[in-house]
DNA sequence: AATCGCCTGTAAACCGATTTATTTGACTTC
DNA sequence: GAAGTCAAATAAATCGGTTTACAGGCGATT
């Protein structure tokens, strides 16, 4: 009945898990037809579609997801890299973005990159020889190293957060600029006039955007404003090293505004070291919303990023240029929530 | 020459990726040839490896690492299930997991289980669909519903962290019982006589042994202690609730342990809201080290695990297990290093 | 009744590698 | 010089599905 491809029963152990080929047989169908009918292909006589759903329930057989995807070139796998797993706000996105993934019959592989351009190539590199259908990338610096790879392999690639301003994918992102604004407005209202603007390295996108941020709005205030910008490098420790060294010298801004975690940590550590009271002293404002921000006492202003949406903005975006190679490129900006809370008030009059 | 499987190379776009094939052909040798060359089999003619070698630069060929593990039934892939990506302590072990597992060939697919133990059992299927080699899993719940399954199908299997007491499969995690037990005396040495201690739910076998390290250390201290458990729930919001209606009651304890991240948060809010003076009125300490832990006035004792030496032990034990599925079950314990740190002080003479 | 088109169903090719079984050829040995 | 040995090379089968191309059956049209 079968002739090629057939499986000797013989030699079949009892764990080895059914093919395509045993439901055939016990359907009494040839494989393709129970192809088509795992494939929800229509041109299927109910009689047989049903004879085949008993089987593959009798058996309980299970697709090969791989082989299933072997012969087209592009797998029903998407990739993810990110910068840095120990990072909340990347693992937030990697939680969504599986869950968006996996309803739509997509796994998810999400890698890291460590920050380092040359693990980010290497993890391209192996993400293709995968032959993923897509690609979702935080980059590691500003450039994506592999843009001109991957755009040789047409691969469907969306950049997430760090959003380059002239590279050819799309690109999803928040408004930056925008929040930032925001918060040196506040800062500005409450009669801060010495503010200290913590980055991490000006070559992330993100980190130019939220910068230019504030030099637009530093640029639209009513009453002159100091702002000192720190590049304070993007791990935990450079951090610490370059605030405590800028806290040693006088004068103290009235308040810092960290543009990311590590800075919000290394200004929490030096503000400890010279037992400075928050918000009575010195003013602080962080970005992105961790749960211990919460229960600080008092608890941290931050810029909240809509990460669920992020995570949601993206994954359409790539399922659609999956879909639609061709179209146009999009560019998308979401929102944030500027939320101020009791790290921030007024200055003392002697700051002043 | 090369009669079956062989291209046409006329309907050959110019981006598809090269193939064996190609490489062969170039060659001037076997696909079969390319790859022993490949896997680095060396009953192969030094002339032909390097020939082919040249080849593949020339064509600069990948191998398809799907298609490359087609014929065994087991793939170069392991699985990672974590109960919560957002959780930087996974997010560490995930990193470190997936730099173990590159290094021998290995991709990692980290996926969660949103800690329930419904999706864990579909993210097991989903693995299996995959044919992964093996698996590493952090329980949702003390029992592995899949446990079953996962025996039938031989499946190589390391259990992390949350291990059950009896479950056939290898385990790794850290002597919780012991690094309690020394937080305990700790707690009583400085004159502590009133201590709570925060779980999260008692089914998960890393809570159990904490709370029995507790009990243990308890029953042999010099004077006796009194000592109160409280499950918070796995959530934040759950813990915080809990919390707060504790200590809306009298008589508050003079030091806490929390033996998981979100009932440290929770107790700080709590203390924050009570306007507590750490560790004057009140002693904490918590599980895990988080970078905020350390930054905070005063920075919050905790026991620290030994994430990269987990990671590594897991992984080992994986990749012995793939390779030696006969092998006796090993049960592996790391040991914690507890942390004293300024959340913990001696009770003021009137708690006493 | 013959022709046409449509719908089902299936054999066989295919995806890109690995692996088995066989062939080839150089080199010994008698 | 024939037979035997061994290593290297390769044709073909294989993994588990999908896809193509075609065959057969049926009803509608002429």
């Amino acid at each position: 009945m079968i002739a090629s491809n057939q499986r000797k029963e013989s030699v079949r152990v009892a764990a080895a898990r059914p093919t395509i080929y045993d439901v055939a047989q016990r359907a009494r169908v040839s494989p393709a037809t129970v192809s088509k009918v795992l494939r929800g292909v229509t041109t299927v006589s109910p009689a047989n579609a049903e004879r085949v759903n008993e089987a593959v329930q009798e058996l309980s057989y299970r697709r090969d997801a791989l082989a299933a995807n072997l012969r087209r070139n592009r797998r029903a796998i998407v990739g993810l890299i990110v910068p840095d797993f120990r990072n909340p706000f990347f693992g937030a996105l990697v939680a969504e973005i599986e869950r968006l993934a996996e309803e739509q019959g997509f796994r998810l592989v999400a890698v890291s990159s460590s920050e380092s351009a040359e693990k980010e190539a290497a993890q391209i590199e192996a993400l293709l020889d995968w032959r993923v259908g897509g690609l979702i990338v935080i980059p590691a610096t500003g450039q994506l190293a592999s843009a001109a790879r991957l755009r040789q392999e047409a691969m469907p690639l969306v950049i997430l957060d760090r959003v380059p301003d002239r590279i050819p994918f799309d690109g999803v992102g928040v408004d930056n600029a925008e929040a930032c604004a925001a918060m040196v407005r506040h800062f500005h209202d409450l009669g801060h006039r010495r503010l200290l603007v913590a980055a991490s390295l000006p070559r992330l996108p993100n980190m130019a955007e939220r910068l230019r941020g504030v030099a637009e709005a530093a640029e639209a205030l009513a009453q002159p404003m100091d702002i000192e910008t720190l590049f304070c490098g993007a791990g935990l420790d450079s951090a610490s090293r370059t605030m405590a060294r800028r806290f040693a010298e006088a004068p103290l801004p009235t308040a810092v505004f960290t543009l990311y975690i590590q800075g919000t940590l290394a200004v929490l550590r030096a503000i400890g070291a010279h037992d400075l009271a928050i918000p009575g002293e010195i003013s602080i404002a962080g970005f992105d919303d961790f749960e211990w921000m919460q229960v600080m006492h008092p608890p941290v202003a931050t810029v909240i990023q809509p990460v669920a949406k992020l995570a949601r903005a993206a994954w359409e975006q790539l399922h659609l240029r999956i879909d639609h190679p061709l179209e146009p490129l999009v560019r998308r900006r979401l929102s944030c929530r500027v939320e101020f809370r009791g790290s921030i008030a007024a200055p003392r009059p002697a700051h002043r």
